[in-house]
RNA sequence: GUGAGUAUAGCUCAAUGGUUAGAGUACUGGUCUGUGGAACCAGGGGUUGCCGGUUCAAGUCCGGUUACUCACCCCA
């Protein structure tokens, strides 16, 4: 016999889970769609030649071959997506003809990552991700955005979270006029990310080993500890680029102004994305700032450049889900106890109810209230005991039927005897 | 990729190198044939991850291997 076991990384949901599983991914696809995002669905496979055009290194990805394939055949051609945004370029150059734009889409897939799991952190896992693809300019509208839509899902899921936004041209300004080189900004950028995490001495020596001069050191750490937009007046060494940085921060920060302190201004994140060159966002959970990022995107000026000969701008972020729903059920208190969606329970006492009872169920679903009806005859505790451990809400007896129905309610024990058009009614 | 740890019943874990590997929990049945959560009783359930070695004797010691867990790296 074969032994089952899980596969590390792999997630697999209890029924119970699942279902609040589903419920977070309705939300977020219901919200996406109130603001006009429309579905898209990708193959789960690429070629690799795609998923390597961005520059994501082989190691990550997951291959795909037939395992009866021929000597000879070449089996490197095909692998799983890592994210969706470079299926999402390689659709719209293949579909820019037909694509209406800016073309908003919303697309929720599973992803597969071939790295070490750990804590809140898979190789296959879904993301649910929005971008906004325009021709040629893309305006800041969509940057604004995203952290509204991202704000309205967390409060309708009873979240708390903080969504950070900053703006690379802001960082890449202020390096450049603190004189670093092309090659050591991203090096200290990586760094200085890590401020919140070592703490500032930490991160002040490893810098200074980088060959980073004191004074620099203390203005980029200066930079990553601002807090807000006015912290960032006076910066910048009258670098061009970190002004129009700072323009662009502003117009998003005060579109949001309305989400109070759950999107704040943050130039101490940077995101590891190098195709970022405007904003960028990340989100995290307060009570559990170790988990990390759920939820981070930003916008980059040319999405397809590799696919495509036009200037496609974007902006666009994407939700963690699997990350968000393993902290929500291990240290978030979310403990779902409903494994099945029924909400009515219909006993089958005897054999010859079994007509009764078929019927009832059908007119419950009729009314869409998801029934079923207990499986064989069987003793009633053994019955309502079954409805217990689902906890599905509500066990109904057929023993009045057609005029009236017993309902009784789990939850606290009562029973009422009365028609079933009265109690849809009353639900 | 680097480092550490763990592996025994479906799950959580016991068992000094020595008889037929136990307990709790879960499951099934009964006490209780018109109604759940409790209690009591009974029952089923194991190639001790895998391969090899040491020993009169290995769940236990040694080597290897695989899987899993945690931390780092990185990310959603």
């Amino acid at each position: 016999m074969l032994k089952p076991s899980a596969i590390s990384g792999f997630p697999e949901w209890l029924p119970a889970q699942r279902l609040k599983e589903l419920e977070v991914l309705d939300t977020i696809r219901r919200v996406y769609e109130l603001y006009g995002y429309a579905s898209l669905e990708t193959a789960a496979v690429e070629k690799v030649e795609v998923l390597q055009a961005k520059g994501v290194e082989g190691k990550e990805l997951y291959g795909l071959e037939r395992l009866a394939a021929e000597a000879g055949a070449s089996t490197r051609e095909l692998a799983l997506h890592f994210d969706l945004t470079v299926p999402l370029a390689r659709y719209v150059a293949q579909n820019y003809g037909v694509l209406s734009f800016p073309y908003k889409r919303y697309q929720i897939q599973k992803v597969w990552r071939g790295e070490r799991p750990a804590q809140g952190r898979f190789r296959e896992f879904y993301q649910a991700d929005i971008d906004v693809i325009a021709e040629d300019d893309l305006p800041l509208h969509f940057d604004a955005e995203m952290p509204a839509v991202i704000a309205e899902i967390f409060e309708r899921l009873g979240i708390n979270a903080r969504i950070r936004v900053n703006n690379r041209k802001v960082l890449m300004g202020y390096y450049q006029g603190l004189g670093l080189t092309e090659e050591q900004i991203p090096v200290v950028l990586r760094e200085v990310d890590k401020l919140e995490k070592i703490g500032r001495d930490k991160v002040a020596t490893i810098l200074g080993d980088l060959g980073v001069g004191a004074d620099t050191v203390n203005a980029c750490l200066g930079l990553a500890e601002a807090k807000s937009l006015s912290d960032l007046t006076g910066l910048g060494s009258g670098n061009e680029l970190f002004a129009r940085g700072l323009e662009e921060l502003r117009f998003v920060s005060d579109s949001l102004a309305y989400l109070g302190d759950r999107v704040e201004i943050c130039p101490g994140i940077v995101r590891g994305l190098d195709y970022y060159t405007g904003t960028i966002y990340e989100c995290i959970l307060p009570e559990h700032p170790a988990l990390g990022s759920v939820c981070s995107g930003g916008r980059y000026e040319d999405l397809a450049s590799e696919f495509i000969k036009r200037k496609l701008p974007g902006v666009g972020i994407s939700i963690g889900v699997s990350r968000l729903l393993s902290y929500l059920f291990t240290k978030g208190g979310w403990n779902p106890t409903r494994s099945s969606p029924t909400e009515v329970l219909v006993a089958l006492p005897q054999e010859d109810l079994r007509g009764k009872a078929n019927e009832i169920a059908r007119q419950l679903r009729q009314a869409d209230v998801p029934a079923e009806v207990f499986h064989e005859p069987a003793k009633l505790d053994k019955q309502v005991r079954y409805a217990d451990r689902k906890q599905i809400p509500y066990v109904m007896f057929p023993f009045t039927w057609p005029e009236t129905i017993e309902v009784k309610e789990l939850a606290s024990g009562n029973q009422v005897t009365q028609p079933l058009s009265e109690w849809l009614e009353a639900r």
